[in-house]
DNA sequence: ATGCTTTTAACAAACGTTTGTTTCTTGGCA
DNA sequence: TGCCAAGAAACAAACGTTTGTTAAAAGCAT
């Protein structure tokens, strides 16, 4: 209970297991996605997985946690930042395009699977979303007090467009796509910004 | 295999049965929903769905075909309809937000379990949905070929992000709240619009 | 030969589905 | 009105399979 399990991005059998269940949860969902089909991923039989991990709910505890911890780095530091609300809120955008494009299926787990979490494991995970949603208000709130948006826009709704349309990113953002994540970003900023601006 | 099964709004097992298909899928996930769990949700014992039935997957098939047809008969005809496209856009927002509203649940499966389709269903579906997608892209191309959208904005992207906005609707949208579909639809066409306007 | 890792084999439980039967509702006819 | 046949619906029980997981044996490095 100590410590944690860490999502190591080196190599090892452990991390290949990891990479697989990303895949598998993204493409399938968890619910969708059998051990067995996990093992065949990984090239091994059912059981020897066990070696490597506690139990199937584990592994989706460990990369949404993982995953969530990897947009709230990114992303938090610009909603604290010196500069605008408008120059953070783009920042905060292009970081988060940056990071689905890093790995799109593990977005997709972060996004879509987290309702399996156990009882346990699932208040945190909803604590840390409000976190990261949190960030957003806070720049949102913060752009209309200065008056650089809109002043009769409704900030729920705002927000949630926002984060509606970087959320669906991972459905059709593709990493090797003509486009840097850091071009698509500044468009999909570039649009965002300029429906909530003054 | 001559006459398809309709989903009837009417009354009847049937009905009451894929309404709560639609609940369990869309909270739970189509692999997450058991039918026993749907039994337990429509009150009765498992092997008494068959009797209104054929199968587990046929339930999926009738909510998602149904459910995008909802949203093609409601769009459709204003992304072919006569007013500028400005406008046109305008009204396919609102009218999405209106659908969703009608019934989130319905518009979660439509959206994250049509990959759970069989062989059969699945190409009919995803060509259905490009047809939806088409329209707004019909749109968005007349938009900025008539000079009213941003010229260097990129169109793909741009369609995207609105359809990314919308889809997401279904995660946080009430009907009950206090703005109706129709205010909020407004609302979020007033923010994405501004975003492609020249 | 001592530690990991994998294989093998099995477990209990849950899965979608089918079956034979019972129960309840309904409509027609005397 | 009373009776009975017909239909619809649910039950109870079981089917073969797949689920997540475990325990013991075997393999293989150091």
């Amino acid at each position: 209970m100590a410590d944690v399990q860490r999502l190591e991005t080196g190599n090892g059998p452990r991390a290949a297991i990891l990479n697989a269940a990303m895949r598998l949860f993204g493409k399938q969902g968890y619910t969708g996605t059998s051990i067995r089909d996990l093992a065949t991923e990984v090239g091994v039989l059912p059981g020897s997985l066990y070696a490597h991990i506690q139990s199937k709910e584990a592994l989706l505890v460990e990369i949404v946690a993982d995953g969530i911890h990897r947009f709230i780095t990114a992303v938090e530091p610009h909603a604290h930042g010196a500069g605008s609300p408008v120059d953070r809120l783009r920042a905060m955008i292009v970081a988060h395009v940056e990071v689905v494009a890093e790995n799109p299926e593990r977005s997709l787990v972060v996004f879509h699977q987290w309702r399996f979490l156990g009882e346990s494991s699932l208040p945190a995970a909803i604590e840390r979303r409000q976190v990261y949603e949190g960030c957003f208000i806070k720049v949102m709130e913060e752009g209309v007090g200065q008056g650089l948006f809109k002043p009769e826009i409704n900030q729920r709704i705002a927000v949630f467009t926002i984060l509606g349309a970087l959320n669906w990113t991972p459905e059709w953002l593709s990493p090797d796509g003509r486009l840097s994540a850091q071009e698509v970003g500044s468009l999909m900023a570039e649009t965002l910004l300029r429906g909530v601006l003054a």
